[in-house]
DNA sequence: ACATTGACCTGAGAGC
DNA sequence: TGCTCTCAGGTCAATG
């Protein structure tokens, strides 16, 4: 599912085709996806305009224009952006379409219309107004600030770190990999960890969304060690053979290793 | 102020 | 075959 790492592959696959291009029309196939802004208002700002660069912040991809705006894609579950000719098959869900000039298109793809494309003029307000914490990766969000982020929480330390106002990126799916990798059972109580599990967790966090990112987030080019490709019933412990367990934590299925991540007392 | 739960949304897969 | 039920999971509003 697009979290921090799929997203960050998703920017990169943006860079590499849709930069420098005159866009010349919008069309909406779905208006439910888009926020602020209706589909005629989307066209208006958007024709004429070129993408410059673009940036992210957890889930969230900034599309910078030529005149300051931001184009903010998120992705739901099921989103993905396409670029293709436009006389290429379309995707199956396509909800929004970018042409440019060139005879090529950007399209948003997003069968369960649970993601949001949107218009934005300030991009620090719109971190703000959303209440997203650090970006994960961010380079000066070093362990001082990790720390401090989960101090005082109360909950299990699956939510916590899924929580987008407390850290910006992680979801469901690579919550579960970090606590693998850090040797942590998901309900652990977030009051519970002692400096040295929060170290661990810490690093595990970089590791497994840097990794994951050079696997271009695909689960099956994972390095060997991951639990993602575990991640399913009939999955066993890439360390212990193990049978993985599936529990329900905060209304999600986690699934975790029971011999590598044992539940310490709290 | 914080944590947890249910609704939103669509299609795949299970079970009968 | 075809129907119904469950599940997937990011976010937000409602509830505890």
């Amino acid at each position: 599912m697009p979290e921090l790492p799929d997203v960050e592959v998703f920017k990169r696959y943006l860079d590499s085709t849709s930069l420098h291009q005159d866009i010349q029309k919008v069309e909406v196939e779905n208006t439910r996806i888009l926020k602020n802004i209706s589909a005629r208002q989307l066209q208006t700002r958007l024709k004429g305009r070129r993408f410059d660069r673009t940036s992210r912040h957890g889930k969230y991809l900034f599309v910078h224009l030529d005149d300051g705006q931001y184009l903010t894609l998120h992705f739901g579950m099921t989103g993905f952006p396409r670029y293709f000719k436009n006389d290429e098959k379309e995707p199956d869900h396509e909800r929004v379409k970018v042409k440019f000039k060139n005879g090529y298109q950007l399209a948003y793809d997003n069968q369960r219309l649970l993601g949001t494309v949107k218009m934005i003029r300030d991009r620090n307000r719109f971190i703000n107004t959303n209440r997203l914490g650090p970006d994960a990766l961010a380079p000066d969000f070093d362990f001082d600030a990790f720390q401090e982020c989960l101090e005082g929480r109360r909950g299990m330390i699956k939510s916590a770190l899924m929580n987008q106002e407390i850290i910006a990126g992680i979801g469901n799916v690579y919550s579960d990999e970090i606590l693998f990798q850090a040797g942590i059972h998901p309900k652990t109580s977030v009051g519970s960890l002692d400096t040295s599990a929060l170290l661990s967790l810490y690093h595990a966090m970089k590791h497994v969304l840097q990794r994951s990112i050079k696997a271009n987030a695909d689960p099956e080019k994972m390095p060997a060690g991951f639990l993602i490709p575990q991640r399913h019933k009939g999955g066993v412990c890439p360390n212990c053979d193990t049978p993985v367990e599936k529990i329900k934590v905060a209304g999600r299925s986690g699934y975790f290793c029971p011999a590598c991540q044992q539940r310490s007392e709290d």
